[in-house]
RNA sequence: GCCCUCAUCGUCUAGUGGCCCAGGACGCCGCCCUUUCAAGGCGGUAGCACGGGUUCGAAUCCCGUUGGGGGCACCA
């Protein structure tokens, strides 16, 4: 669909935890890249020294790794428009607020925030557009001379020019702005430090950007920028305007667009639950994106195979965490049973793991493994289904003790016990066949009989399959058990 | 207040004028399988916001209403 070489960017400002908004306006740029065989810039918007972080910049970093969304320019990757942290191009951005002064693009704007506030309210009651009015717009060369004698602060404000800006968006068609709507905007506070409204549309141009693919919420800012791009191209600085195409919100519970703030956004909270990078990428394309009319389980690569910009909706989505964990646990499943076995180590570890690290054993997690696989949604469901293994107790859980032991239990027990004495504990079946047995003894049908039996190995009510379970545990550690259960039952 | 934007099952979506009395997925319900719980199989539940047009024909096009979301910063 696009001709010439694709350049799209990622350019979050390092603010607090990366959100899964985030993540997915990063997931569609790389997709897009990706599937034009384009080059994926990523840039760090880190203009606002109060509120960015070196901590939030490594988070960053480290969770587009661990999702594997990969960049070809861009920090610790480098690039022909080094550096990438607009920290460090300061000197760029002085220098084109001055070429655009006196390009008479843009003007020194000497109003008080309090005079502003004053003739925004004004204009609100009046029914009038809010924004900037222009006072400075025009002002004579002695007033803007008294006001700098009086030692009144400027900002650099750009002027926008007195005509309509239409452009085609990517996702939503052509999409006409009026300017008596679009006021003129400040490009440098005060203190000479550039804004996002001057350094984004920069980097962009000098960087080449050929399609801007970012969240709705900068929707209304387009003809601005584009304006600025205009005066960028007569002043040689910019060599095209780029496509836009605005991505729908993601929204969280009672509609609201997910912020930074609302915990559920957290990409990390993903992360340490267990979600697989893919599942996750998987999940958050279908946010405003579908693969295909009658499937929406797909790999990475089938996704960027597929992926098209013009395909995606504009209607925000809903951020739906029981479909999202139904997506990954579909991934989980795929895994090579190799690969489960990994994917699952840092949950068998503190913090997460309950057990004494000399307790965990090799052998028994490989084997019971491919029984887990198919049962856990996330992969930190794996600690509590295999904890039996490496605890010299079961855990106590009152209420599965409860549900379990009941009446005549312990004679079923002791039973069992006997049976699976002489069982032969290389076999689930021959095991299986002893707690049958002892079932019949006592009235049960499996179901029934296995239940005080399971209590008392694995602490809990439902796990892996029981007998499987038992032969991986072996024959010491759960005759006593039974009979530490039977102890107890007799208490 | 002004401007922009969005609108198909509870949720994510397919659908670009006839193939749709609307398809898939998650959820929910039921059945089968079954050593618990899952997984798997089968079936069910539920939707084109409303009102006008245009057209032989509208979920699809146009207008309006309503409702949701966003913007109107010396934040990004």
């Amino acid at each position: 669909m696009t001709n010439g070489s694709v350049r799209v960017r990622f350019c979050p400002s390092p603010t607090g935890n990366p959100h899964v908004g985030l993540v997915r306006t990063a997931l569609f740029n790389w997709a897009f890249a990706r599937h034009n065989g384009g080059t994926m810039v990523f840039r760090i918007e880190d203009t606002d020294a109060a509120r960015d972080s070196e901590e939030s910049y490594g988070q960053l970093l480290d969770s587009m790794r661990w999702l594997g969304l990969d960049w070809d320019e861009g920090p610790e990757v480098g690039g022909p428009h080094t550096p990438y942290r607009q920290s460090q191009r300061m000197d760029i951005y002085k220098d084109v607020a001055e070429k655009l002064m006196s390009g008479g693009y843009a003007y020194e704007c000497f109003c008080t925030a309090v005079e502003l506030e004053a003739r925004r309210d004004a204009a609100r009651l009046a029914g009038k557009p809010s924004g900037y009015d222009g006072t400075c717009r025009n002002l004579s060369a002695e007033r803007i001379a008294r006001y700098k004698s009086e030692g009144r602060p400027a900002i650099v404000r750009f002027k926008m020019p007195d005509e309509q800006i239409t452009f085609t968006d990517l996702v939503r068609g052509e999409l006409t702005f009026s300017p008596d709507n679009v006021p003129d905007y400040g490009i440098v506070r005060a203190n000479g430090a550039p804004l996002y409204t001057l350094v984004n549309p920069v980097d962009d141009a000098l960087m080449e950007i050929t399609h801007v693919l970012r969240g709705e919420d900068l929707l209304s800012s387009t003809p601005r920028q584009i304006a600025l791009y205009k005066a960028l191209i007569e002043l040689g600085i910019a060599k095209q305007i780029p496509a836009f195409g605005h991505l729908p919100y993601v929204m969280g519970e009672g509609n609201k667009k997910l912020s930074k703030r609302d915990p559920e956004a957290s990409l990390n909270v993903y992360r340490e639950r267990g979600f697989l990078p893919e599942g996750l990428i998987n999940y958050l394309s279908l946010l405003g994106w579908s693969f295909s009319a009658d499937q929406d389980v797909f790999s990475v690569s089938e996704l960027v195979e597929r992926f098209d910009i013009a395909d995606v909706n504009a209607n925000p989505a809903r951020f739906d965490l029981k479909k999202a964990e139904a997506i990954n646990a579909d991934h989980i499943r795929r895994l090579d049973v190799k690969d489960f076995i990994e994917a699952c180590r840092p949950w068998l570890r503190a913090p997460h793991a309950n057990w004494a690290p000399e307790k965990f054993d090799e052998a028994a997690w490989q084997a019971i493994a491919p029984h887990a696989q198919t049962r856990l949604t996330v992969l930190s469901d794996i600690t509590a289904n295999v904890d039996f293994l490496f605890l010299d107790a079961p855990v106590e859980d009152e209420a599965s003790w409860a549900k379990a032991m009941k009446e005549g239990s312990d004679a079923l027990l002791r039973t069992a016990r006997e049976k699976l004495a002489d069982a032969d504990w290389s076999s689930p079946e021959s095991l299986k066949s002893a707690v049958l047995a002892a079932g019949e003894e006592h009235g049960l049908k499996l179901g029934k009989a296995q239940a005080p039996v399971r209590v008392a190995v694995t602490g809990r009510t439902v796990g892996l399959p029981l007998f499987e379970s038992l032969e991986i545990l072996g024959k010491g550690k759960a005759l006593s058990r039974i009979d530490e259960a039977l102890v107890k039952l007799a208490a």
